[in-house]
Parts: structure tokens; sequence; C-alpha cells
DNA sequence: TTGTAAGCGTTATCAG
DNA sequence: CTGATAACGCTTACAA
């Protein structure tokens, strides 16, 4: 019984009418067939179990419905909410998302565009912060660029620093968390600033640091859940009370490891992040952080490439448990 | 500047090569063109920025090189735990990841699965438990099994109540964490069961049942975290020291309510959740939990279809901080 | 409104 | 080992 698929030939074969009959009544632009006939072919299509052959559609179109989408990790929460909201806008409007995973690899990164570019989407999205500095920052723009010069979009979700359309994320909420904790009577800050070079983490630590009267105590590391709680663990609280991480998930490690070195939060220092993941909510004391709309985002990203401008909400700062008044 | 992409043609043409030559040394099978041409060739297609066009190949070979995803929801760590997996294992046989979600609505699953066998995918990977009696599911089975007669495989991840080639996610751990629970000494259960429909939900809250001396409290709702919070919102803890929820997202929104209800957790009632997803050591207290493999789940899913047997590691209990010994 | 036939970009067969 | 050329499944002028 391994047939193989049935072709719109077979279709039309079956319905008695010719293969162009076949493909207006099925796929084609509307109205444009008499109805017996319509009937007849899609009566045909369900006997058969007929299913478009989009690649064949794609080539002879010229083109897919298709959305790459390339993020970093698609187990942390920040992506995987960026992709729900990529899905969803897509799905709306008839497109299928194709994604894959850089490891926040730049290299790895450019491979993937280039394999991504052989499906000839009609809309690439990445998402995920840049290092700065990047040596092959320049081939990963020539290859996008010769993306859109055939014809397709791409659309970054992050900072302004590729020369794309961009759906901004917006890192000076910091300083807004800066001065709501200084209001709330902290004065002497550590952040965990993550790596020196990504655009994303520098960008929130400097804004932090900016809503401050003093410099704070920075540690770098890497932009993890296990990073955060190494920094944490590692860190002199002397004389610390609060402790800035520079996304959620670090914040989260952070606070286990504080917990495991029986330093009391927020008693003895407070804790707070930057994204408000889901769980920001349900660790326990809950997270301060700053709201930032992701799954409006990835929906935003995909609008944005089809040229229907939507407008986000704004970055929020969410004051929780976590950073009481003093 | 709006060029459209390079083709094959041009290639040939700008290496001096027949098209069939081009594609040889470009995608064919190993050696078979002498040196010279192929790096001519190789050169051509660098200077004029060729990326094949995956449509097109998979006209003229008559199959993909993509893996088809369907999943509940994405945001859901479960499900992206899983889909880093199948992600990571189809990238390293080549294979690119088409993705949808469901939103656990059988109809839409049902029109997902068609619209992905459009893109006639070599691999299609179906996780998320269904639902009991579903009206839908011959309609399901009917299609999944036209696609493998088509030449696809289909894989399962999770309960064993689909006849195709499944991962089993294990349940029946639930019995020996139930166990574990009340050698600790916890004597009166309550259990967030879940949709009482929903397989894996069912299956769990059976199982633990079967690891007690006597039936616990059972209490319906959603799979998700808010309907954890809610049913814990609402339990009557009369008598109750220890409370089972299904997942992990349902526990962590248990823990949530009990907190905002004043509840001592571990103190007053203990806590207990299934699948332990990353956060789970995170929330305080840590929780206790059944760990899956769901990375290695997913990978599975994609080497099972690859013909290639692997085998699991088990699902194994992990007491930790918020099932205290009593 | 329908059918014929010419592509779309690749691969694969089959002679040179 | 190379090069014409016929598929592959579908869309879309162009004719009828």
């Amino acid at each position: 019984m391994a047939a193989g698929n049935p072709t719109l030939y077979d279709v039309a074969r079956e319905a008695g009418v010719s293969l162009a009959t076949a493909s207006r009544s099925l796929n084609g632009s509307e109205r444009r067939v008499k109805d017996e006939y319509r009937e007849r072919v899609l009566a045909a299509a369900a006997k058969l179990g007929y299913t478009v052959n989009a690649s064949a559609q794609a080539v002879a179109r010229g083109g897919t419905s298709t959305v790459a989408l390339l993020v970093s990790d698609i187990a942390d929460p920040y992506f995987s909410t960026i992709a729900a909201g990529v899905i969803r806008a897509a799905e709306s409007e008839g497109l299928v998302v194709t994604m894959a995973v850089t490891e926040r690899d730049a290299q790895r990164e450019i491979e993937l565009v280039r394999m991504l570019r052989g499906q000839r989407p009609r809309i690439l999205v990445l998402a995920g912060s840049r290092f700065a500095d990047e040596p092959s920052r320049a081939t990963l723009v020539g290859e996008l660029e010769a993306f859109e010069s055939a014809g397709g979009r791409v659309v970054v979700i992050g900072q302004e620093d590729l020369p794309f359309a961009t759906v901004a994320i917006d890192n000076a909420g910091a300083t807004a968390l800066a001065r709501s904790l200084v209001e709330l009577g902290y004065r002497r800050f550590a952040v965990l600033a993550g790596p020196a070079d990504l655009v994303t983490a520098r960008d929130r630590a400097a804004a932090f640091a900016a809503g401050l009267p003093t410099p704070p105590v920075i540690v770098h590391g890497a932009f993890s859940r296990d990073a955060g709680y190494a920094a944490a663990h590692d860190l002199d609280l002397d004389g610390i009370d609060a402790v800035f991480a520079v996304n959620d998930v670090m914040a989260i490690g952070a606070m286990s490891a504080l917990r495991d070195r029986g330093v009391d939060v927020p008693g003895a220092v407070a804790v707070a992040g930057y994204d408000d993941i889901p769980t920001a909510r349900d660790v326990s004391p809950a997270l301060t952080t700053v709201h930032l709309p992701l799954e409006e985002a990835g929906a935003a990203s995909v609008r944005l490439a089809l040229g229907q401008e939507s407008s986000l909400p704004s970055a929020d700062v969410v004051l929780r448990a976590s950073t009481p008044a003093r």
C-alpha cells in the first residue's frame, strides 16, 4: 500500500477535468470554475486523500508561504515565548514556521541563515541578541541583504544593531527599575551583568547603572540560569543590599544560590531581574522585574514583515516581593 | 537590485559547465566530477551567492529533508524542552524543523496535520497527550496513516494510544513518587488531576493513587499553571498533608496559591509535581517531582523515525525541599 | 469557463 | 566523467 501521494493530475483524472481546472478549484484564485466541476474536483480530492505538494507549489509560484525563525535557545522561556507569538501570527496569515537554533554561536548562525535561505522563506525572523564587534557580522549582514534583495523580508527582534527592520526590545526599562529600587530604599547594588560583549546584557547593565546615584558592583558571566547561580554563589555580599540580574533566568538562578548560601532573600539582599518570564511570579519571593511584551514582539515581527505596522506595549517595572521597601 | 535568487543554471553558465555538472558538484552524491570543474562551480556559486532552492530540490528528488513537529503549546516548558531535543537531533541529521501549535484543540490538530502533510516532511512528530474518546480520533489516524503509506514516518511522543511508533513518556513514575511520599510520612493526599479525559493526566493520577494505601481527594481542572493555582486556591485543606499535581506547572501554580493563602509549604502541606521542568529546582521550596528525560525524548523521536533505536533514561523520583520527611 | 502547454529550479537517466 | 534532456507536481499565460 505504499502508494506515494496522489498528485493533482490524479485528482483531475478522477474528476474527469483538466489539470488546470483541478488546480483552479483547489488552490487558484477565486471563483473561476463552474460549481459542478469544482465540486467534482473537491470530491475526487477528498476521495483520494489529496494534499497539495507545497514544494511543487513553491517552485511553480516562485515562492513559499513560510517564515523562518532563528532563536538562540528554544528551551529558554524568553525565546519560547517569542516563538509562540511568531507562530500565532504566522498561522493566522496561513504561513508555516520553520525554526532553527543558533546556540549563541555566530558561525553557526550564519550557516543556519544560509540553510534557511535555501527554503526560500517569505520572512526571516532573527531573535536573540548579538555580540559586539563580531568579526562575522559583515558576513551575516551580507547573507541577509542577499536574502532581502531576492525578495525576502528580514526582521530582527532585539536591538537596532542590524540594518534591517527591527522589533525593538526595550532595555532602557532597567533605568526605571533602578530608580524604583532606589526609591524603595536600596543603596548598594551588585549587577550580574552577563557577557560583557552581549549587546542586550550590556545595554541593560548600563541602563541600570544610569538610574543609580553611585556605580554598582559589576559581575560578568554567561546569560543563563546556571551562570546566575554561579555568580551569586561567589558574590561578595559585603555592603550589598540588592542584586540586579540582567535577565530573569539569571535572577532566579541567583535566588537559588543565595538560598543555598543561607542568605535571606529579600531580608538580607533583594533581587530583581528583567523580562518577566512566567515563572517570575512563581518563585518565592516573587521576583521584581521589568515586564517585556515578548509574545507580542514575536507576533509583531511577522506583522511588520508583512507591512502591517503594529505597536508594542511598553516595558513596565513590576515590583514584587523580592524587593520590599527598606 | 531586487535580483531574485541565482539559479543553478546561472552558476553553471558562470562556471562554463553544464547544468548537470553544476548539480553534481554542489549537491549530487560524492566524487563524480573532475576537481577542476568542481572548483570552478564552487567559485561561481560563491561569487553569485547561490543557495540551493530546497523546494525545487524536493520536487526533483520526490521528498524533503524536513521534520514537522506538532506541539500543544510551545511556551510550555514541557514542550519547549521536547522541541529543543527534536531540533538538536534533526539538525545533526541535516534536517530542518517546521513546527505548529495545536493549542490542545483536536480539530485544529487535524487541520495542522493536513497542512504539514502538504510540506511532505520525512518525519512527523506529534507531541502532546490526547484526550480519551475523541470523536475525531479516527480522522486523525486516517490522516497519519495516509502520511505513512505515502512514505513518511510518524512518531508520537507520549502514550501508546495511537497506532504509530511512539517514544513513551513514563507516567508510572507517579506510583514510585506516591510510595516515596508515604515513606516520608505523608498520609492524606489531594491530587490536582487536570482534565478528566486527558490521557496523560488520567494515567498519572491513577498511577499515583495506586501507590497509596488509601484513596486521595481528586480535583479536576485544566493542565496549566493557572488551573493549578485555582485548584489549590479553592482546595479544602482539612486533613490534607500533601498535594500532588499531575505536572510541575500546576504544582508551581499551586504553591503560589498556597503561599497567597498564607499556607506554609511544606510546613502545613507538602507539594509535589511531575516532569521536572527546569524551574522545579528554583522555586522555594524546591519542588519534589519525577524527572522526565524530555530533551532526550525529543531527540529520540527523530532517531526512532530514522530507524535508529535508542533508549531513554528512566523516569526518576527527585525528592526536594517541598516534601521533607514528616 | 475550460483546456493546452510552457515554464519553475533541480535531479536523474542515458547516451556520448 | 560530462552533457542533453526528460521528469518532478504545480501554476498560469494563452488559446479555444
